[in-house]
DNA sequence: ACTATAATGAGAATCGTTCCCATGATTATG
DNA sequence: CATAATCATGGGAACGATTCTCATTATAGT
């Protein structure tokens, strides 16, 4: 058992939410990605262990525990990844041509920068933030 | 004919593509709209003028035509908006409450920040960066 | 006007996702 | 350790958003 893995029991704990087979496989299957997936990737990876229905459930009930976030980049899909109090906070490089989204984590003093940017705008809007997301769209290595 | 019609009607001059009736309506409706729409929001606004299957399309060639931008920060649809060489270059301010998403433009030396930013952050990841959405999510003055 | 080409509109088809419900697993209780 | 009571599962039907198909109609260029 991983650390990842007993950080989740713990939460689902915590929420009265059973840590079942499934689950486990889904939260595998994410942490093994290194970007956000979609249903249909993960049931592609994980194969008959985990039925579609019950994968769109499991999919929720993780967002409902503040496991998962969900990630709307792509026409159509909602992808996940696991929450950012799991894996640190990063933004997203996503190809315009293939639809990947891949994570990358930038330098402390930039992300300060970026922080600093999003409490200003939010401020002259009368808007509260509570949190951002800088998505850099592109063409990845394998389609440029 | 407005100005932004007559920007419009240059640009699918340029692309040999018609500036039809249906689609100077799905314009206006995106023009008067003070964020993006769905196609379900703009058939709404449009009625019977424009039928859903001549919408998507209609969504479709202007996306083609770098006319319109899509958008996807809500779960399964997709919105649309006026590109920002209509409109200008902005970010959005997305309310987790409600839902809403609201345009920002941010001053110029902030907005160069952040160009620079991408600009170091897609180099290091080889990825050739060719816009950025800063996505600020929290909550809107009205549901605070 | 005539013709070639592009655009339209109605409905069928598709795709991602959610819902339903009977069955199976887990936990708390006697 | 049996037994409810509860939660989770899985198969398939249902659904909503979007795309496709194709016969018809509008448009631009001759």
């Amino acid at each position: 058992m991983t650390t990842l893995d007993r950080e989740v029991a713990q939460r689902l704990r915590d929420r009265d939410v059973r840590y079942t087979r499934g689950r486990r496989a889904v939260v595998a299957a994410l942490a093994a990605a290194d970007g956000p997936r979609s249903a249909a990737e993960l049931s592609a990876a994980l194969g008959a262990a985990v039925p579609v229905s019950s994968l769109y459930r499991t999919l929720a009930v993780l967002e409902g525990a503040e496991v998962l976030e969900p990630h709307f980049a792509a026409k159509g899909v909602t992808r996940y990844e696991l929450a950012e109090w799991l894996t640190g906070h990063h933004h997203h490089l996503i190809c315009i041509d293939c639809g990947a989204v891949e994570d990358v984590a930038i330098p402390q003093p930039q992300e300060a920068q970026v922080r600093r940017l999003v409490e200003d705008i939010a401020a002259a809007g009368a808007f509260t933030a509570l949190d951002h997301a800088l998505e850099i769209e592109g063409r990845c290595a394998r389609c440029a």
